[in-house]
DNA sequence: CCATGTCCTGGCCACCCGGCCAGTTTCGCA
DNA sequence: TGCGAAACTGGCCGGGTGGCCAGGACATGG
């Protein structure tokens, strides 16, 4: 093996929908200087396409929802995030409020699930 | 559009590594049956590689600790997972202070955040 | 000018959470 | 056979959380 300038490239599938699956690794397989990994085995890149029909109207947060809710992701208390933001702890409980109410959360660690899910944030 | 047979499949690109990023990008725009995505255009599926450093050690968890987090994950309180679980209250508080010492997390929040970024649970 | 929405604050209160103490059982492994 | 790891349970308690009430400031736009 030596020198192969053409390293090949591993990539991985990660896709719900079964018919895509299929046509692309048909497709990919016949590439030269790519292979699609073994089972198992750690790939340099992943195929991903989750199903698309769950994020059809993004929601629609305030600025400081959204600052609340980043200082959330990170495990923040109300109280952290009150100093944080130099602002009351009872205004983050307000803001909180409003973000279960706009998730559809039960709780904080719900929110949280549910804006990354929704690509609202990035964990 | 009738019956196109061969309707192409849009890939959008999500890689850190510019350098992967290229040569994947020259790989597939050869193939047939298969395209880029526009900037702004909505793809089929995603290729994706994010920085592999992030990850080398993977937490030891008991089953019933991945038991707990996968329901934490769901924003269940620690009296919705005893009952789920048919355990005690405190049998899951034990089981959340695990989480939270192996996590390293500061609360169940946090420990969510946690193992969605390390991969252990699957938002 | 007033309605609406966002942001901000306070008090009150039931409940939840996490950390501390303690203990039992069951299992596999040395 | 003893020993540790995992799982399970209990009580206690300070502090956090979330829901409810009420209010004020400020900007946008009808």
């Amino acid at each position: 093996m030596s020198e192969d300038k053409t390293a090949e490239i591993v990539l991985s599938l990660e896709i719900d929908d079964p018919a895509l699956a299929d046509r692309l690794a048909v497709l990919l397989s016949n590439v030269a200087g790519l292979r699609l990994a073994a089972p198992g085995e750690t790939a340099a890149a992943t195929i991903v396409a989750r199903d698309p029909r769950i994020m059809p109207e993004d929601i629609a947060l305030t600025q400081r929802e959204l600052d609340v809710l980043a200082l959330m992701a990170e495990g923040a208390s109300n109280k952290m995030i009150a100093r944080q933001l130099g602002i009351s702890v009872h205004t983050v409980k307000f803001h909180v409020g409003s973000l279960l109410d706009k998730l559809d959360a039960t709780g904080r660690t719900d929110a949280v699930a549910h804006a990354a899910r929704r690509g609202v944030i990035e964990l």
